[in-house]
Order: C-alpha cells, then structure tokens, then sequence
DNA sequence: TTGACGCGAAACCTTAAGGTTTCATATAAT
DNA sequence: ATTATATGAAACCTTAAGGTTTCGCGTCAA
C-alpha cells in the first residue's frame, strides 16, 4: 500500500513559529477556512495562507476545497515523531525530577 | 526564592534545528567539552560554539569551565514545556487513532 | 453579467539564521 | 619563557524566513 509519502517539511521545524503553532490551536476547533483564521492574526492573509502551506507540507493539516473557500483541518499524526523524540529524555525527568513532573502532571490535571 | 529566569530563547526555536538535536543527544553520554562535540560534525567548532549558546539560551544545556576547556551538560528540564505542549494534543491518536498509537508503540517497542 | 468574495502566485523587501575566517585570551605543557 | 590547546568574540557572507502588496482567477450573489 501507498504508506508513508508528505515529509517534505520537518515537523520540528513547522511547530517552531509560533503563529503556526496557533493556527494548529485555532483548527482544534474543527475545519476552517484561511480567511476566518487569519482573523486571529496580525498579519495579512497571504501570510496566514504561507504558514498554512508550510503546516501542509510537514502534513500538521490538510486542505479541501469547497466552492471558493479552501478549508484547512488539522492532522496531529506527524506529532507522534515528535513525542517519540521527546520520549528519549523521559527519563530524566522520572528519574532525577520526581518532585517537578508531579506538579506538571498537577498542572496538566488543572487545565 | 529565585525560581524561573532562564527563557531567553525558545524552547521549540531551539530544538527546530536538527544540529542542535543531535548536540542534545550526544550530550545525553555525558558533560563534554566543545572541541569533542565539534568532532561529530563536518562544520567549523566555532559553528557548534553557537549552536551551544543557543541551546544554553534556551535552558537546554549549562556550561562549566574546567581549566581552559568549557565543558556542555545537558538538562533536560526545558522539554517539559514541549511535553505539555504535546499533551493537548494526546487525544487525537488516543482517540482516533489507535491503530496508529499501537504501531509506534512497537516501533519503539523495537527501537 | 456584473460585482463582490476567497484565495494563491509573483515579485519584492528586511532581517535573522547558520556558516566561515581571523584574532585575542586564558590555561597547559615543555 | 615559549609553544601548543581550547574557546569565544568580531566581522562578514549567503540564504532562508516571515512579511507585504499587487494581480489574476474561480465561485457565489444580485
């Protein structure tokens, strides 16, 4: 089967914006198009629209295109590389920061 | 008391280059001096120099001077940032994608 | 059909990122 | 004392990143 095929941009390198770290955010709320998304931003629409394409690449969202509008939602599935890369330093905060990962899971719990 | 103070640079910034993941990995083996780093890559010292400023910026690593050498600790404390950052995201592979999360499981399971 | 809407492509600008080489300084070794 | 090591600061270069504005095109509404 087709498998494996968009990494054409590295994930790590598309969370590093924080505008697109937002935009991920902002389509947790479900499919939406560029012009309602860039209402949340500062900057023009085009530019919306490049971080857009930039979050496409590393496959973060995926675009459907209905009548004129093009309709983003959000694929969290390229995040799992990143977690499996966080995984390899799980254990120093297990081992040597037992206190501190209890108040974050605390944290979490709050949120 | 003192507490936080360090986040002069950010975190996913830091992490966004694959140079400075791989600095984060070596050092996992231990406290090294720059010129040991320097070694693993096919750019000048002074090049990795600033990778490590960078890192240190973000927390990610401490420097410590041992006679005329400048030896890199990792921490590893700053990635809790990213780990949290994650866990919003936790629910959509727990949810929708079992399948998925059993697969990288035995990835690795197998790693 | 005539507008108004929604959006991407192009061309262009500015600045930050990643690199390099050269130089100065502190520490170690002869 | 002299020489060799280890490293950061400076100055500089090149390219990619993030933005902007202008333009063209397809689509929906009057």
């Amino acid at each position: 089967m087709a498998g494996a095929a968009e990494p054409k941009q590295d994930v790590f390198q598309a969370i590093a914006d924080p505008t697109r770290r937002r935009l991920l955010r902002l389509l947790d709320g479900g499919e939406q198009p560029v012009t309602a998304l860039s209402g949340h931003f500062p900057i023009s629409r085009t530019a919306v629209s490049k971080h857009l394409r930039i979050l496409q690449d590393a496959g973060l969202v995926h675009e459907r295109k209905v009548g004129r509008e093009t309709r983003y939602r959000l694929d969290a599935e390229p995040l799992l590389e990143l977690k499996r890369w966080l995984a390899y330093y799980e254990r120093y905060w297990e081992n040597k920061l037992g206190a501190l990962k209890r108040f974050v899971e605390d944290e979490e719990a709050a949120e």
